[in-house]
DNA sequence: CTCAATTAAATTGTGTACAATATAATGGAA
DNA sequence: TTCCATTATATTGTACACAATTTAATTGAG
């Protein structure tokens, strides 16, 4: 054991966590290409499909991602009709999203899309269960 | 069980992947930037620690990185006197990237970073172990 | 009621990522 | 030897991601 052994590639745990977060969303792209969102969006749509006229905040705290990255998506979701932003009447500082018709009839499109990119990670059910598990008490303990 | 179960976020194993990923980088940047590096570049000076005088090649197939990320990310580093790009003379298509003098003091610096930023982990020894084994297992398989 | 502090989005600037394309060097087949 | 396919890097264009700042609306202490 070195002394410069703690900064190889191969000792760090962030690095495969980075590394199979981007392949993965490589997995994602063709796939939902054919729907017109981008891996982003897609995350963005499944919080709305659960339940829209959610804020930015509420959005961006789900996803963990800030106005910064929200509006100009939101925006871009917009122009292809997915979506509306809409100012609150109680609260003008806040924006709420709503689904479209056809931002809604999306959903039907993506119900395939889970399983057809969870086939490339191979895992068996109990790993990903186990990894699922893992990373999410990860997460946890960072966004503490 | 509803039909649309599929496609909740809490039901990804994707999303806490992303998530993790993006959130675990936030916890180097404070630490890194007083060494004058991104995360990324952090990255290649972990493997360029390791041996430099490689190709741009090698060190995209390593980090799961392409040219159109490295070219920039070795220049901007060159600029700031850690590394320096130099034409192979054998072949002249390949860069290849030698540290400076510079650059190889700030690995001694840097010998804290693993264990500053792997605190905020908060995992034991046993989970951080089998995430690691469980991600790249994963980042195999999705690169197969 | 009033104004300073807070809050929600939007904007700005920097730095990845990557697909697609361009450029230039190399190597191999005829 | 010639030239076509391949290879390595660079460039272009698009899309995040986020820190820091700005703008505008709201709230709450006095």
């Amino acid at each position: 054991m070195e002394k410069y052994d703690v900064l190889k590639l191969d000792n760090q745990l962030c690095f495969p966590l980075y590394a199979a977060g981007k392949e993965i969303v490589k997995k994602y792209v063709p796939v939902l290409d054919k729907l017109g969102l981008t891996y982003t969006q897609y995350l963005a749509m499944m919080v709305l499909w659960d339940g829209d006229g959610i804020s930015v905040k509420e959005l961006g705290s789900k996803l963990f991602l800030d106005s910064g990255t929200l509006t100009p998506l939101l925006k871009s979701m917009e122009k292809k009709g997915f979506v509306i932003r809409r100012r609150n009447e109680a609260d003008e500082r806040v924006v709420s999203i709503f689904l479209t018709d056809e931002g809604r009839n999306l959903r039907e499109k993506a119900l395939h899309v889970p399983e057809t990119v969870g086939k490339c990670a191979k895992l068996t059910p109990d790993e990903a269960k186990q990894l699922y598990a893992l990373l999410y008490k990860l997460l946890n303990n960072l966004s503490e």
